[in-house]
DNA sequence: CCCTCAACCGACCGATCGTGCTATTTTCTT
DNA sequence: AAGAAAATAGCACGATCGGTCGGTTGAGGG
């Protein structure tokens, strides 16, 4: 065994407190109905983290790793350029999908969890988003590289457009149930990528 | 005087309510934190709702009616077509700019506050959002008859990405606190025009 | 195998939550 | 001005919150 005990079931916690707060967001996380959906107590659950905030912290860096692993890791493996970029948005549509199960995409509802809450969850939270725009602009450079796009087109601006497309989809399919929602984000997507063509 | 003391005291808490609930958001709404800012007990406040929800769909309502008042009213006084739509985004993108002073977007933010919590809250919001789509669908068909948009144009499609671009326009604005956030939305929304145009 | 220390428990704290119930004060009607 | 009705206050309730503390237990290295 190379986890030691306590580590193991920190983990556990954590990866359960991560699909609670699909639910109810990381504010929204109570250490009691977490305790009780293990077999632990409240005390000894909270032994583990020294404060809400560190196991707040450590959900959003779990929901990170997460992210990079079903979303951009994936992507990596397709060829640079235009496909790349399309299996990004692929997957990325995925992750909001599946997360939609009883939650929404766990960083767009944290956006606004934390827009106006300073301290070290939104710091991290903003960083992970960062990254996420310069992910997306990577992969358009990629493309422009590649000759699949115009060499004037602004990355960060197709990003920007990328990005937007997944949030809509969001509101469309989980809040209105409107079954065209990823009928519409293709469609939006491709309109993008024509636009972004030599 | 026209308001009976208690009417004008339920509005003066619904109005106060809204400001707090753009922070906290609805759920977040306490009773107690909210009488103490006006001069009122916590039972008193209590006593003209009677029930938690149904001041939340109070502070709902009232925030639809500022959004009908301050985004859509002043759009219908533009020349229908392309103008009208122009003042619609503009309006938008400063309603969501306005209400970011300390929290965000009221209905981004409780897009995914209620996209997994059923009852009246979410019902009344699902039917505010549709009915937002449908305004701005409208007004695309009005350009569309004004012969400003091509005949063949897919309104609802118009829309969703009409609303798209308002909300990545909310994130970089106020969680990433990108100055550039404004002018990329009326680049991706000329770019929306441009594409809409026969 | 045994001893040590990390892991865990149970009880408890003060605060706050939404919500009743019963006065008491204020407003409105006559 | 008086009486009915509405508005508000005071108090208490059970629940739950994040967090503390002293004790118990079981895992793991010697």
């Amino acid at each position: 065994m190379i986890l030691s005990k306590g580590e193991q079931t920190r983990q556990e916690i954590v990866e359960r407190a991560r699909a609670l707060a699909g639910e109810v967001g990381l504010e929204g996380l109570s250490l009691g109905v977490l305790a009780a959906g293990m077999n632990l107590s409240k005390s000894g659950l909270f032994a583990h983290f020294r404060s809400k905030e560190a196991l707040q912290i450590a959900v959003l860096q779990r929901a990170i790793d997460h992210f990079i692993q079903e979303v951009i890791v994936p992507a990596l493996r397709q060829p640079r350029g235009e496909p790349r970029l399309r299996r990004l948005f692929d997957f990325h549509l995925a992750w909001i999908h599946g997360n939609a199960r009883g939650g929404s995409c766990f960083f767009m509802a944290l956006t606004h969890e934390y827009d106006d809450r300073p301290g070290p969850v939104r710091d991290l939270l903003v960083r992970s988003q960062r990254d996420w725009y310069d992910t997306i602009a990577r992969a358009a450079r990629a493309a422009v590289e590649e000759g699949h796009f115009r060499a004037d087109l602004d990355l960060d601006q197709f990003a920007y457009e990328f990005v937007g497309i997944g949030m809509v989809f969001q509101q469309v399919a989980k809040l209105l149930e409107d079954p065209r929602a990823e009928a519409r984000a293709r469609a939006a997507f491709e309109t993008l990528l024509d636009h972004s063509r030599p």
